[in-house]
DNA sequence: CATATAAACTGTATTGGTTACAATTCTATT
DNA sequence: AATAGAATTGTAACCAATACAGTTTATATG
């Protein structure tokens, strides 16, 4: 079945990093992983609480940041008051549309940026972030 | 002399994005140039405010928001719970490192990201961060 | 099965960066 | 000198995030 398919799936992979797979924590990386929009703290909590009466914010919090230690989710600081996570830890950019203010994801290839400046560096982590206007937002404002 | 010629260069940089080049607005462009650190507002707050008695934190953040709005300085949200101010505008990467939390610099060529995944959108801003460890950090911890 | 221990979760209080806003001071023009 | 407009100031308010202590849940052991 459907369901517990995904739960299993999502439990063996918090197992492998050593994170009880209590049901809050997989329904919150179920989230993650079911929208590519980056949700931030409230949009989880506001949706999931719906269907997990108990939830509490804190454990949202507490939740995210376990993931972000265990490197199986990332900060994604691309707006200024509100931090947005994301559980796709491959290599790509974010692009936010100022007028709307959507988010999706770019793909580049992360070699292709030389970095000799930073040669004897450990580089853990990239985020490339890129701010414009998207296609429909540009075709609507020409029309002004 | 010195100062007045750095005065008369920031003044004619504000005037030319139609800023009235007041001391304040001077002194925080003055400072925002001189560092490759990337201050946040307490940092330019608590330096300046030594020579500035009357500065206010309000007119720190006043300034740099203006700064922003102008296109003459940019934010760095590099960091999760603080803004960092940048006034160089050309292309380069920040990297940080999560150990002595320094952020230095690094250059790379822009153009050499393949945004394919973005036709029809308008860039206007790109914002590259890198996290890790930098020499020094690496080599204190291999001692261990 | 019951009990003990640790882990996970909850709710509230607090923190700290940022903004709102009204009052004050400064600047420029007549 | 007087006035208008802009810049600056200080306080209050806002809100995302964290601290923390109490509660609940899960796991292990006898």
């Amino acid at each position: 079945m459907e369901l517990s398919n995904k739960t299993e799936i999502i439990g063996s992979m918090l197992l492998k990093e050593n994170i009880k797979p209590s049901y809050a924590r997989i329904r919150i990386m179920e989230y993650l992983l079911s929208r590519k929009s980056h949700p931030t703290v409230d949009e989880i909590y506001t949706a999931l609480v719906k269907e997990i009466p108990t939830l509490s914010k804190t454990t949202v919090y507490n939740t995210l940041n376990l993931f972000v230690k265990s490197n199986i989710a990332r900060v994604i600081t691309i707006e200024e008051n509100e931090t947005r996570y994301d559980a796709d830890m491959s290599c790509h950019g974010h692009f936010k549309c100022e007028s709307c203010k959507a988010i999706r994801d770019f793909s580049f290839k992360c070699a292709a940026i030389d970095t000799s400046d930073l040669d004897g560096f450990l580089i853990r982590e990239k985020n490339v972030y890129y701010y414009g206007l998207c296609p429909e937002c540009l075709a609507s404002e020409s029309q002004d």
